[in-house]
RNA sequence: GCCGCCUUAGCUCAGUCGGACAGAGCGGCUCACUCGUAAUGAGCAGGUCCGGGGUUCGAUUCCCCGAGGCGGCUCCA
């Protein structure tokens, strides 16, 4: 199931003449008014969007913006936005507004209100605001003459007050202009909703806009759910009660929109986890912490073990390091100055106390590893290095421990003890590029094989208010990593002021099968802990010199990758990974022995296969596996035992029967060692039927 | 960490407006059935109603505290 791209087409562009609207003129040159297409707004010859109620002083020429287009459906929710607003004021009174802008499928709008809203005031607004969608109140915008004028009209408004403040001020704090739909560059406008016929402005709200004409352009609509936000994005204001919703073009995107959320639940990895028995985060253990059963053990096994095969075919060399260490270390890489609230708190050891009480030998702070990087810096410094040594790339599935906020655990995607495949790359000046190339489209590579195919990259550059280090070393390490991303031809997005304190990065952005995306890979450029550690090497002329080293996790953490496999394959592993290959059944007893007969042949080749020989019917034991979405099912009954053969059904309930055990055997080990990424099926299969 | 919601059998969930032995389906176990492509039938076992405290004659139910989960916010080396 993939999301359905909105619809492409050719935007229509006309010619407003002075002094008519673009609405008029867009009307005029056979623009759609009603359905999912219809006009919306008009873009202008600069980009910008405008309400169709816009009429220009010159000629203009505008594009029509369709409602299912992607400006078009932010426009529509920024307009329900305002839907809701007004019949949040309704029911009560003393709401105070913060802001409500368009987000990615959807919109939401923070109040300030006595109390959290519930799922029945859900209800109710959502029924509020179909009746003033019903009433076809008109967005009228207005322009305000000032600042202070417009302090005046929002006085009942301190949030709105505030933003206005800031548009005015100079003191250079910037508006995130994506977020705040209420002040932009211009004018400072508010947008009066308008009774159809009498005229009547029945509610108004600071914004920049731009709307829909009328409250009807909006065709579908759904609240989602309540949460707290804080004001302003910072935990150090108060909290707002934010509404999500979500609104479309028409009824049937909504039902998309509905059935990919559905969807998405249904292969949610920690559903999945639990009904195909992988793994489990028993509380006795504590908040993120999981523990791998033997089924999710065995698929991260074999991700692990692929890894590692191609680790070593790429030159890593292989490297351990406890999961504890004293402070020393992370005071001399610095994660403690940085990260000490993240790290879980350290054991204090070694001290003893004299009779008297008082210490006589000071004890030591051990603290839980956050990072596997320092270990590696000491692996290097264990002896000299020679240039000839470089690259020199140090792997190790590395342990780590993050204290992770209480409220932001999420299954395995955040959690407080993972694994990470980490690598740290220690080479020369003139390697770096070189190395950096290799390096992404080595992990590329390595995913492509996993099955996903989608990505995009992102640079992660410095944060200006939280970093170390020269403007040069930051300019040669970003520069590198751009260079090696444009190399690969995959669109690149930036991230400013997106990267850790030490080093800027890159990062790999996986799309699922469900066009959502994933942060996996990161490769990030460091020139302090090199520093901090004296790490050198020794040059061809004799010369100590400082490598540069290169940070890289491929699958993040192995946690969190088989999380977002799970989920991309809905729980369906490619038959290379899945936990049980190959389930026999067999269709009386007197057929389990042709069927282990079987089983045995394919143990010999390595597959993991079971015979279900328990007592339940055949059908039944079908389902079972097939829920348990094994990839091959081998059935067989006389006719199979007689002929020297087996049955094949397939999770998608095609089936291949009566084919021979030779040929049976063949083609599963030959699927798996070509670790196709499909589902197999009776028509991907190359036995049997002709 | 902050806000809201939630926690009943291994799993998914009923239920108790404060009162009698707390229910169902799936799963597990036992028995019968031996079957040709998604659920055979019968029986049995299984519960500190998340933990602690309080209110009450009586608490799984109401209140408080805590733990864990879920949805967000902030954060994510």
């Amino acid at each position: 199931m993939v999301a359905s791209p909105p619809a492409v087409q050719a935007a229509l562009r006309v010619t407003v003449p002075a002094g008519v609207t673009a609405g008029q003129a867009l009307r005029d040159g056979g623009a759609p008014t009603t359905g999912p297409d219809a006009v919306v707004v008009a873009r202008d010859p600069q980009g910008a969007l405008r309400d169709l109620a816009w009429a220009p002083d010159s000629d203009t020429e505008v594009d029509a913006v369709a409602a299912s287009s992607p400006d078009g459906r932010s426009v529509i929710r920024h307009s329900c936005a305002h839907v809701l607003a007004q019949a949040v004021q309704q029911h009560f009174p003393d709401a105070k507004l913060g802001i409500g802008p368009p987000v990615i499928d959807g919109f939401y709008y923070d109040f300030d209100v006595d109390r959290p809203f519930t799922p029945e005031d859900l209800a109710i607004l959502e029924k509020t605001m179909r009746r003033i969608i019903k009433a076809g109140q008109r967005f009228s915008r207005r322009v305000l003459g000032s600042v202070s004028e417009a302090k005046r009209e929002l006085a009942a408004e301190p949030y709105k007050v505030e933003l206005v403040d800031l548009k005015g001020s100079t003191s250079g704090v910037t508006i995130d202009p994506d977020e705040v739909m209420e002040v932009g560059a211009g004018d400072l406008t508010i947008y009066d909703n308008v009774h159809p016929r009498t005229g009547e402005t029945i509610w108004s709200d600071l914004c920049r806009g731009p709307h829909v004409p009328t409250t009807r352009h909006i065709p579908a609509l759904r609240l989602m759910r309540t949460a707290a936000a804080y004001w302003r994005g910072s935990e150090r204001n108060p909290q707002l009660q934010r509404i999500y919703g979500t609104a479309w073009e028409s009824t049937e995107a909504l039902e998309r929109h509905l059935e990919l959320l559905a969807e998405a639940q249904r292969r949610d990895h920690r559903k999945l986890g639990a009904e195909l028995d992988l793994f489990s985060f028993p509380d006795e253990i504590g908040s993120g912490l999981a523990v791998f059963h033997p089924r999710g053990g065995t698929v991260r096994r074999v991700m692990e073990d692929y890894s590692r095969r191609r680790h070593e075919e790429a030159g890593y060399d292989f490297v351990n390091s406890p999961h504890i260490t004293k402070a020393q270390l992370f005071e001399t890489s610095g994660h403690l100055d940085w990260y000490a609230d993240a790290m879980f708190p350290p054991m204090h050891l070694d001290e003893e106390l004299a009779d008297d009480g008082t210490v006589r030998k000071p004890g030591q702070d051990y603290y839980l590893k956050p990072m596997n990087c320092p270990f590696h810096n000491l692996i290097y410094r264990s002896r000299g290095r020679s240039y000839r040594e470089l690259p020199l790339r140090l792997f190790e599935f590395g342990s780590v421990y993050r204290y992770e906020k209480s409220g932001v655990v999420h299954g395995l995607t955040r959690v407080r003890g993972m694994t990470q495949d980490d690598a740290h790359i220690y080479c020369t000046p003139e390697q770096l590029q070189g190395e950096i190339c290799s390096l992404l489209s080595f992990v590329l590579d390595l995913l492509r094989d996993f099955g996903l195919d989608d990505f995009y990259l992102e640079l992660s550059t410095r944060n200006d208010e939280k970093y170390v280090g020269t403007d040069e070393q930051w300019e040669q390490a970003t520069e590198a990593l751009r260079q090696a991303a444009e190399a690969t031809g995959l669109e690149l997005v930036l991230d400013p002021g997106g990267a850790a304190y030490y080093a800027p990065k890159i990062s790999v952005q996986a799309k699922d099968a469900l066009g959502r995306t994933w942060q996996l890979s990161t490769i990030q450029v460091d020139f302090q802990l090199p520093d901090r550690f004296e790490l050198e090497y020794t040059a061809s002329d004799g010369s100590r010199r400082q490598p540069y080293m290169i940070h890289r996790a491929l699958f993040g953490s192995i946690e969190r990758f088989f999380g977002v496999l799970t989920e991309h394959y809905a729980g369906a592993f490619p038959a290379w990974l899945a936990p049980v290959q190959v389930v026999g059944i067999p269709i009386a007893d007197e057929h389990v022995e042709h069927l282990q007969q079987v089983a045995k042949a394919l143990r010999a080749r390595g597959i993991r296969v079971e015979v279900d020989a328990s007592d339940e019917r055949m059908q039944k034991k079908i389902r079972t596996h097939t829920t348990q979405k094994v990839p091959f099912l081998l059935l067989a009954g006389s006719k199979d035992v007689e002929a020297g053969a087996v049955s094949f059904r397939f999770r998608d309930g095609t089936q291949i029967n009566g084919v021979g055990v030779e040929d049976a055997v063949g083609a599963i080990t030959g699927w798996v060692a070509r670790r196709e990424n499909r589902s197999p099926s009776a028509a991907e299969l190359p036995i049997g039927q002709p």
